[in-house]
DNA sequence: CGCCCACTGGAACGAACGCTCTACCCACCT
DNA sequence: AGGTGGGTAGAGCGTTCGTTCCAGTGGGCG
């Protein structure tokens, strides 16, 4: 039955179950019993507990993310347009998974907060990571180096907000609306 | 010493501590400490628990964040101006708080979801109110009405986003840009 | 005065938490 | 054949969780 490794599996439940139900409110045995492992497996790829196997999980999420982001991307050839088929995957995407799968760092992010944190290291990375996307599509459709860079991390915290407001409300538009309004704001500046 | 009821120095706490630490990551017990209360009263006040004390803490952190807003938007009377505002003043106050005092509703939203969750509704009302309350300045400020409506809507996703990358990486940075290209895409609808 | 009742204080409950520990299985070595 | 070690399995540790319960406490009213 399983075709992937037991941490593989591991990794992918974890990833999943925080992003539903973030950092403190997902248990490390439900974890194991979501990934059809035991605890023995779990602290044997682990040895750094639940801290490190979330660390993990989150790049795992990340990767995934970037993903999604690079598909919408890579469809388009306009900027502008590439930012509304990005607002347009979420929307697709949130609403197929019955608005539970969301970002996946946003949860753990802000319930981890505090200097040094290395889980709210691993949401910053994403971010960072997902920001250099957007930008370096910017900047192939010849946008200037200095707006790509700050357009992108607009964009990014735009999608973002509204991707939690639509899991809150159950409803494509808030990513619909920020669909259309990034992409007149990138237009503007084409 | 105490100049206020226990009941509102509990609710004060638990939104205090929700916003900082999420719905799962925040005890009842933690609460009572940090209000100087005791569990019978935290209890008594609410006898529907831990739950109907996070709605009424969030209902506590939607009338605050509210109060905040109106105040950055009366200061301005062109709009893209005033969005910008709240941009600024956001960035400011969660400086002032070393990065922990963000917005009051999206870390208890996102690990609550579930269709007729009352946390999750609470939430969700805060959202409404507060683009509600970008709207209607838009509105003064004689943006069609329309526009008004779904600007607002993408306004408050954008900073929700923005405020939310700001508390990870510590910077204001994501506010600001926020604010700079709000008011650009405001600007253009008028 | 005696009664009442909103409120306080905290012990105690069962359940769940993160984590440790030992026993075990079995594919692969010499 | 006998050993080796990565991986599996789960009982059980101490702690904390949300919640319940009850014995006070003190100001207002008859």
């Amino acid at each position: 039955m399983q075709t992937s490794s037991t941490r593989d599996r591991i990794v992918a439940a974890a990833s999943r179950l925080i992003r539903r139900q973030g950092y403190t409110g997902t248990g490390v045995k439900q974890i194991a019993k979501e990934a059809d492992a035991t605890l023995g497996s779990v602290y044997h790829f682990f040895p750094g507990g639940k801290e490190a196997l979330a660390v993990a999980a989150l790049e795992h999420g990340r990767e995934q993310f970037a993903g999604l982001l690079r598909a919408a991307l890579d469809g388009e050839d306009d900027p502008a347009a590439a930012v509304d088929a990005c607002a347009c995957l979420l929307a697709r995407e949130l609403r197929a998974s019955d608005w539970t799968d969301g970002c996946p760092v946003t949860a753990a992010a802000l319930e981890t907060l505090g200097p040094g944190n290395p889980i709210q290291r691993a949401c910053a990375d994403a971010l960072y990571s997902w920001r250099n996307l957007i930008a370096d599509k910017l900047l192939d459709c010849g946008l200037p180096d200095a707006e790509a860079r700050d357009l992108a991390a607009t964009v990014v915290h735009t999608l973002e907000g509204a991707q939690a407001t639509a899991q809150v409300t159950r409803s494509e538009e808030p990513l619909l609306l920020a669909g259309r309004h990034l992409s007149r704001l990138v237009a503007s500046y084409t």
